[in-house]
DNA sequence: AAAAAGTAGCTGATACATCAATTAAAATGT
DNA sequence: ACATTTTAATTGATGTATCAGCTACTTTTT
């Protein structure tokens, strides 16, 4: 069996652990009570407050027991309100606080920097050429 | 703040995710009774009983903690012993049993199966340069 | 040899991943 | 209208990730 740095799924898996650590140290250096995580629902909840709970697993490519548990956390920590839907009461409707909006505006411009750090010397084409061979990946193992 | 699909980060992980999915389901498929990271980690000990945990961990890009209840649970499933060390009694001895041999005999193929399967259609080339891209996010991110 | 520093691995706590099973509420069929 | 089927979300169980703190043992220093 072949090494494992030769095997391009372990790369790929390094280079998201590795981008990951070094994202949340950011976040966490910067004294911001949230996980990335966490951060990538609220996020998108504050876009759009009319989002299911599974479209917002599938944009964030998690599954919906984990969104579940998610927006427990965010609503513990008081960043995220969780209310009767009106139209549909298997639903909530999920409002982000205006805790949860200041941690927002805190975050973003730390999020902007560390990924601009970890792609820094690659070219907007490598990055092109990346997303194909990865979207090739995806579609193979569908 | 852009889509998400259009930050490569979130590429990356969503097909590390597909991919470990797949190769999940193919080895649960057949039957047989262990996780892709128990799998590696059980390997690299059928091929070095004397490393040490912290080497295996490196090796696979985890924690100390997590080799240590993997292993936990290896030994419980009966591919592996864990025994004292004789030269340093901080160690264990890490021995494959003769079913977790078996066992890694019956998963190889399925392995080389589903590698082959994900990467269909991708030239050495594409994979060679998808390789230096990922260092490069791994050195800006270390 | 005794103290100090270093090392291997474990444990606890919290968070996320995944699958299966479940609940409650809609939507649909006849 | 009522039974069936779908759907939205939760829960339970198990596994892994990560960090911090810890224990036991070994090595180094003096």
């Amino acid at each position: 069996m072949e090494k494992l740095e030769s095997v391009i799924f372990y790369s790929i898996e390094k280079a998201i652990k590795t981008y990951r650590q070094f994202a949340q140290r950011s976040i966490s250096k910067a004294g911001l009570d949230i996980t990335i995580d966490q951060w990538l629902v609220l996020r998108l909840i504050e876009e759009d407050g009319e989002r299911y709970q599974n479209e917002i697993a599938e944009a964030v490519f998690k599954d919906t027991a984990s969104i579940t548990r998610i927006v427990e956390l965010l609503v513990l920590k008081g960043y995220l309100e969780r209310n009767a839907h009106p139209g549909d009461r298997r639903r909530f409707k999920l409002n982000v606080t205006e805790k949860g909006r200041e941690l927002l505006a805190r975050v973003s411009p730390i999020v902007k920097n560390y990924r601009d750090t970890a792609l820094q010397g690659i070219s907007p084409s490598e990055i092109e050429a990346l997303q194909q061979v990865l979207n090739r990946i995806i579609a193979n193992c569908g």
